[in-house]
DNA sequence: ACAATCTATTTTACTAGTAAAATAGATATG
DNA sequence: CATATCTATTTTACTAGTAAAATAGATTGT
């Protein structure tokens, strides 16, 4: 690409809009208000940060029919793939909420005949969750919709890429997860 | 990989932790509990709302010292970027919130010297933000610090990896984003 | 010009999520 | 074997975010 072609592209981008996505729009803003700084990080924590919320609202849309949020639909799924009960602490760990969401979350699915509160034998103070047969019915007719929402999301990219986006967002995660 | 190492590789992973990241585990789970769904989507979608979730856990927790939300930061640095005031319908299109959130954000940075509100002279609906010097004095002295903390998450992959992971995220994005 | 309609922002009334206190059961120590 | 300390969950008191109504200014059709 030689000059000419560079800065025709810079005034397509300015002046004709479509500069590709939110974050190429971000970047270029930055480029113009801060020279100095080096953003090029948000090409990659800017997308996923961008994409994790259009893809949240996204599910809370598509779940509003069911009367039930991301957060309850959520602890449905990691009961149902978990096969057994689980604690109210394992719960809140895996959804990313705060205890006392956990505790509110389950009062209300509770509530719905969906999940059932358990006793622990070992330990007086543990609560264990499971799901009721109204729960994994939820699930298993609710689930398969959001992975085929998924792929359709994945579908401008090959299985090859698809690939390579999972290893290298691994790599990110792990990073992520050993700083807690 | 011959069918021994397969059996190892499982075996380890299930009985002895460590199966990667919270994804793999998630996986896993899908794989026992429901064997006849094709859960691979969750390599990318899981990840990336995964990521999302703790980068903005992180934020919130890395902004509290300055006594300012997530939310209140992304509009400072929308203003920042831009290079001039901006009206809150354009705030709220750029932060992903909801109008009434925008007023609610502008209020509070209003009351804290960090932006100011102008009329528009063309439209008397209109309401322009624009920083102050003290909001852009607080944009220029923590911004680059959250710079440095993506950097640093992304100091694991090669520079060609994180250009490759930047354009596939930008394919997944722009996909999503003509979806509304 | 003037009603009808449309649009940008704010207000209101509400829901979701949280930190910290309260509660209740388990564990350790003298 | 108490009693002090630790841990799991729930309750309380609060903040952030929203949908829908209200407000106020612009536009359109006649």
């Amino acid at each position: 690409m030689n000059y000419v072609s560079v800065v025709s592209r810079l005034v397509t981008m300015e002046n004709f809009a479509a500069p590709g996505d939110f974050v190429d729009a971000a970047r270029q803003g930055w480029a113009k208000a801060r020279p100095e700084l080096d953003v090029s990080s948000i090409e990659v924590m800017g997308r996923i940060t961008r994409i994790g919320a259009l893809v949240t609202q996204r599910v809370e849309h598509d779940l509003a029919p069911e009367d039930i949020t991301r957060a309850e639909f959520d602890l449905l799924c990691t009961l149902a793939r978990s096969g057994r009960p689980l604690r109210a602490s394992e719960v809140t760990a895996a959804t990313m909420l705060s205890g006392a969401s956990t505790t509110k979350n389950a009062d209300r699915l509770a509530r719905r005949g969906l999940i059932e509160r358990l006793p622990s034998e070992r330990d007086g103070r543990v609560v264990l969750l499971q799901l009721t047969a109204d729960g994994h019915a939820l699930v298993d007719r609710t689930f398969p919709n959001f992975l085929a929402r998924d792929q359709e999301l994945l579908s401008g990219l090959t299985a090859r890429e698809q690939a390579a986006l999972a290893e290298l967002l691994r790599k990110v995660a792990m990073n992520l997860e050993v700083r807690h």
